[in-house]
RNA sequence: CGGGGCGUAGCGCAGCCUGGUUAGCGUGCCUGCCUUGGGAGCAGGAGGUCGUAGGUUCGAAUCCUACCGCCCCGACCA
């Protein structure tokens, strides 16, 4: 592709819409362009870009049994109704109505549809397994867009869909996803992470998602240092630590004080009770309240622990839970904001696992400005349900091998789930065993946000001057500079460099604009291309011209003609390195 | 939906509080000269329903009301 030719607006400053910087460079390097909220054109760059990822996913899709087919954009109610997401699914479900008054939604996933065709297609065991793939558009009404690339409403997704004659087989195939989507992302050229996912809404036995480790990451994993446990914090198991933390109330008689009402004038937050009563956090009992599909429950965990509200969730059996604002909580419950406590509470009680082995404890007493002290679990309190519910700590230990843990932040790109047979059964996709009877499809799904891989991949690898694609995911391979635009010669070498390189399958860029050094090398870096090429006075001189690699910045020369063929070998060797390697990169 | 911010030239912004003749700056764009290894310089030029609608006023970018749109924080997710 020729510069000169190419629809590549550039710009110096950063656009004021744009907070995140994949977001800033991406409008900067004109690879997108809003057309409202949530949703974006790709330019021809940015469309270059999203195409390297198709590429490579659908590579290893196909590589690992799956078969790419391509489902309608629409779909009609009738189908959500026979699942039950017609209702469940909230207001990210755009619906609408055709001519006719029908009822129909734009997909935000296609599980209906998928296993609509699988119940149609598929009657024998003979026929399974089978997994089934698209990649399309898909579209979520988001309550709110935001970070460009990163939630749009419309957005670019890899679905797959497993169908299986039993539950082993279907944990096969979610293995074999699991290995697909750690290739895809090791060819990508990013450093990610598989971790334990919390199933979410799709439901199902359990899940992962893929990782693209960033600052800016949405998500925060936890990693163990010794072992291979990787997991959300959503899921990240808490382990009870040292033994001493786990000896029962019960064997403590002794040491069991009463329970004593003291005042605490103002003592709201955690650290001033602490430090007014000559205590340490860890022997506070700390007592949210949340309203869980709008009823108000108590949480307890120890003072210096913060709740993880998706084992939360989790514990309830609810859809749906929110920390009570302030007045939420005085007009639904009654009880003093800041001084609230598990003694005798009145709403439903649930506590933290760690909260149990607690001895002479403080806690609110439901009584504006009063605490408790020698407070036991389970002998002044009962909560009805006892779970593990705080957020793991960077302090914790790994719940495999006891190793150190290290918190990071990451985008979720990649996100698999074995389904089981919610939707088999709820749809009646069944098929006939070797025995003749009927029997129900085990299903998994895997999604891959493919126009969010873009903007992770940015997150990843930049700088101060711009994008550093990852070879891989690159729009270009090389660009050519040619800074002698005036001198035919120079313009003649930079011109046949180009057909070399093409000609050695090297996907190539010149810019040939009648623009200053700078300008070029300023554009150059912003859109960055992995390997730039600048034919100029050192060639006019030497006949050398100078290769430098965006990444590190490394400057070498390169005689003439030996510059394509260089460069090729070079280009084909870094894409085999990733090819081939297995495992996950920085393991 | 709750909280905060913003809509003035393609982009980034000033002007608004305290209303007043022709709405300004930087950048980008066009023309010419000059320059050519890290976004040069000079000269000339084009480009605006000041988000929309209503109101107050002799007079509104500026004050008031409503609406629309966009961005950020929270709940949600590939």
């Amino acid at each position: 592709m020729r510069y000169s030719q190419m629809l590549l607006p550039t710009a110096k400053e950063v656009p004021a819409e744009a907070e995140v910087i994949s977001h800033q460079l991406l409008l900067r390097a004109g690879c997108i362009r809003k057309l409202t909220s949530g949703l974006y054109t790709y330019l021809p760059l940015g469309l270059a870009v999203l195409k390297k990822v198709e590429a490579i996913v659908r590579e290893e899709m196909n590589r690992f049994g799956a078969q790419e087919l391509l489902m309608p954009m629409v779909q009609p109610a009738d189908l959500w109704e026979e699942s039950g997401r017609w209702l469940k699914y909230g207001p990210e479900l755009l619906r609408f109505q055709d001519r006719h008054n029908r009822d129909y939604c734009l997909g935000p996933t296609h599980e209906e549809v998928i296993t609509d065709i699988a119940r149609r297609e598929f009657h024998s065991y003979r026929q399974l397994p089978v997994n089934l793939y698209q990649i399309q558009t898909k579209f979520r009404d988001e309550i709110r867009p935001r970070f460009g690339l990163m939630r749009g409403r419309e957005f670019v997704m890899k679905d797959a869909y497993s169908f299986d004659v039993s539950d082993e087989a279907a944990n096969q195939s979610y293995q074999n996803m699991h290995n697909a989507y750690t290739h895809i992302f090791q060819r990508c050229g990013l450093e990610f992470r598989a971790v334990e996912a919390d199933s979410g809404s799709i439901g199902g036995s359990f899940s992962h998602e893929f990782m693209v480790l960033a600052d800016t990451g949405e998500d925060t994993l936890v990693i163990c240092q010794e072992c291979e446990y990787a997991a959300n914090v959503e899921k990240a198991k808490v382990v009870l630590a040292a033994a001493s933390e786990k000896i029962a109330p019960t064997d403590l008689h002794d040491d069991l004080h009463d329970c004593v009402k003291v005042e605490t004038p103002g003592m709201k937050k955690v650290e001033r009770v602490a430090d007014f009563l000559k205590v340490s956090p860890q022997q506070i009992i700390k007592t949210m309240i949340y309203l869980a599909d709008d009823e108000p429950v108590a949480v307890l965990v120890r003072g210096d622990r913060e709740v993880q509200p998706v084992k939360l969730k989790n514990l309830l059996h609810v859809n749906e839970v929110e920390l009570a604002e302030d007045d939420t909580v005085w007009k639904r419950t009654k009880l003093p904001v800041g001084y609230i406590g598990p003694v005798g509470i009145p709403i439903k009680l649930v506590a933290d696992q760690e909260i149990m082995t607690m001895t002479n404890a403080v806690a609110g007493a439901n009584e504006k400005g009063h605490h408790l002290t020698g407070v036991h679990p389970g002998r002044d309190f009962t909560p009805v349900a006892v779970g593990d519910l705080r957020q793991i700590a960077e302090q914790d230990r790994c719940p495999v091998c006891q190793g150190a843990l290290e918190l990071t932040e990451g985008i979720e790109v990649g996100h698999i789930f074995k389904l089981g047979t919610n939707y088999s059964e709820a749809m009646h996709a069944v098929y006939q065993d070797k025995e003749g009877k009927e029997q129900t499809m085990v299903m998994g799904c895997y999604g891959i946000g493919v126009s969010r891989v873009v903007a992770a991949a940015i997150e990843q690898n930049h700088d101060k001057n711009g994008i550093i694609f990852p070879l891989p995911l690159a729009p270009f391979q090389v660009i050519i500079l040619n800074l002698g635009m005036k001198n035919k010669e120079t313009c003649a070498a930079a011109e046949k460099l180009y057909q070399d390189l093409q000609a050695a399958g090297v996907e190539v860029l010149l810019d040939d604009r009648d623009e200053r050094p700078g300008s070029k090398f300023k554009d150059a870096d912003l859109i960055g291309i992995p390997y730039r090429v600048t034919v100029g006075k050192t060639w006019e001189k030497e006949g050398k011209v100078e290769l430098r690699t965006r990444h590190d910045g490394a400057t070498t020369l390169l005689a003439y003609e030996q510059a394509s063929s260089t460069l090729a070998a070079m280009i084909r060797d870094e894409l085999q390195a990733l090819n081939s390697s297995n495992g996950q990169k920085e393991e």
